[in-house]
DNA sequence: GCCCTAATTGATATATTGTATCGATCCCTT
DNA sequence: AAGGGATCGATACAATATATCAATTAGGGC
């Protein structure tokens, strides 16, 4: 998230815009910017908040979904359906194609974590998928756990 | 979910219940038997409303969510998080440990089917999980993909 | 059997997340 | 400059979930 350059991204996200026939607004670019410089996934909500926390701009929600869902479509960003949060993926300036990305989730206190899996293991969750008839599995994989700090801290269980 | 015995589950269930010291109320019971019944996953609000459905019974939506917490506790559900639906588990009945589920989850039409997989894939998982802090990962995976009906019909993609 | 206590439920309010709709505005193309 | 599609504003509402507190019920000891 803040390990890659800011203005990178952002220039790369205005190419892959323009590539794709569609604008880079001002709208798009203060969601974006908040995504790239959080440290945590966020929810739509906390989205809003941060992109009206010191401006006078005024970003309704619904403007926060809207460009989520387009980001999304345009692979600029995760949506971690466990979480109901949303992060910038790590790979917007990359030429090469979309990774597979997978995320840790804290079943506790929703701590988000990015791993990288063997390819084994992905390869692994293809074949049960597609023998269950599943033709295509989403690159991204959400696996809910247990934080160490969470671990520590206390000792109620995650739900499953 | 249907392929077990409803008796045998409901009287396993029973029986947990008064080893772990809760009661196994008609309410319980109600919501219990509609997702063993149940042969997809179902939410809260649905849940509720098959509970009401053939009966003069009034079951609230808030009693079914305290429900569903308790019976997430006695491991007798699982909760669906990238789906916000729940499904019964398919080991009630089982006298050994609690295994592991694997859900495919379509991200079109939310369809929802269990899987096997294979030991190593599982484990590489737990490796990963662990060399990022994370001390422990849920017996429950959430697999988000595309069931064959809906890469049949259309060809929008998964949200990624 | 009766009472005490804890577990369970009822009832209501509210928070959080997300979708639908429709008119206004912006901006690119011609 | 005008037409038309993309974008945005504004409002309503749906779906999912939590908080709270009073009422009721059910077991366990007497």
């Amino acid at each position: 998230m803040s390990m890659v350059d800011y203005e990178t991204v952002m220039s790369a996200a205005e190419q892959k815009c323009i590539q794709g026939g569609i604008r880079f607004t001002k709208r798009r670019k203060q969601v974006l910017s908040v995504l790239i410089e959080a440290d945590v996934a966020l929810s739509a909500y906390e989205i809003a908040e941060r992109c009206n926390a010191d401006s006078d701009s005024n970003m309704p929600a619904m403007s926060v979904y809207r460009i989520l869902d387009l980001f999304q479509e345009q692979n600029f960003i995760h949506k971690l359906e466990i979480a109901n949060k949303y992060v910038c993926c790590s790979h917007i300036s990359c030429s090469h194609e979309h990774d597979e990305s997978q995320f840790l989730i804290c079943g506790s206190c929703r701590h988000v974590e990015e791993i990288n899996l063997c390819e084994d293991a992905v390869k692994a969750l293809q074949t049960a998928a597609s023998a269950a008839g599943f033709s295509a599995i989403s690159p991204q994989l959400e696996i809910k756990g247990r934080c160490a700090q969470c671990e520590q801290s206390e000792g109620k269980a995650v739900t499953s």
